[in-house]
DNA sequence: GTGCTCCTGACCAAAACGGTCAGGAAAGTC
DNA sequence: GACTTTCCTGACCGTTTTGGTCAGGAGCAC
């Protein structure tokens, strides 16, 4: 139940490469900006381009850029790229799971777990984290002063 | 981004406990009704243990329960006591972290992302699992088919 | 051709995961 | 008091994941 350094990375690389609004960004340059470790992020980027989520050219003028609009690309989109499935237990996911005797409605609470990290990573685009501007719902569960403190 | 075999053996073996009407509970019955190892199980019974969510007793006629009503156990309580904290990100805290550039508000995500987990992981209780009959906003996020498809 | 930048695979140390093993310590039974 | 039962605890173990680093190659621009 947590997020990874690399899943935390590409998506602050992402927003950097929403946020900027002329040609492709060189990767020494994102890592500066987000404080990341360079060769690390380069295996994070080339991810993100196996997934088709970001575009890249080699050579002086070179670097990344995002495949489609930042308005189209979700945080989900991005964690699912480097870290796979999101809420898998066991590595299954959980509709595939059986479960017996009186644990038999944990499926249904697994399900549910998915379904509301869902309703966050891929309701909050890159170009929604960029503007500050997060979703309603999102923005509500993130107001409440109960959703800051630590448990 | 997700759950364990442990916490999944934890909150399975709980539910166990939170059936059984009468008396201490063997740990060897709990494994054969769960299909979990038994020596695993047991280590995992100790974490419930230090983390004062079950009590046991050795001997002939010993066993395990639960230290309070299973209304009044819920499933975070669980995979907290065997995981820790839920949604850290870099085995931090998400409003511990301060995001610099374009990644500013990715905090005020992170932290939506843990509101969401705990509104279903903090309001089903044990008695709910057993019974399956799971608070009216879970339920509604299990409910729909969409919840169900992998992705 | 000469830089520049991305691309890729190999490697690496440390931690986490999912267990198993072996023995000790309480509680109950005879 | 001996014996059995059951929990308690720490040590260990192989594999995978995490969070990187290193070294070189391939494409692009000039």
């Amino acid at each position: 139940m947590r997020v990874s350094a690399k899943a935390d990375y590409a998506v602050r690389a992402a927003a950097e490469l929403a946020a900027a609004d002329e040609g492709p960004i060189k990767g020494e340059r994102l890592a500066e900006s987000q404080d990341i470790p360079l060769q690390f992020l380069e295996h994070i980027l080339l991810e993100l381009k196996h997934a088709g989520i970001v575009r890249a050219r080699r050579g002086a003028k070179g670097g990344y850029w995002l495949a489609r609009p930042s308005e189209e690309v979700t945080i989900a989109d991005i964690v699912r790229a480097v870290e796979g499935p999101i809420a898998n237990v066991q590595s299954a996911p959980p509709e595939s799971i059986e479960y017996r005797g009186n644990a038999e409605h944990l499926q249904e609470v697994w399900i549910a777990v998915r379904a509301s990290l869902r309703t966050v990573l891929e309701h909050v685009t890159l170009a929604d984290l960029v503007s500050g501007q997060l979703p309603s719902e999102v923005e509500a569960l993130a107001a409440s002063p109960d959703a800051w403190a630590a448990r």
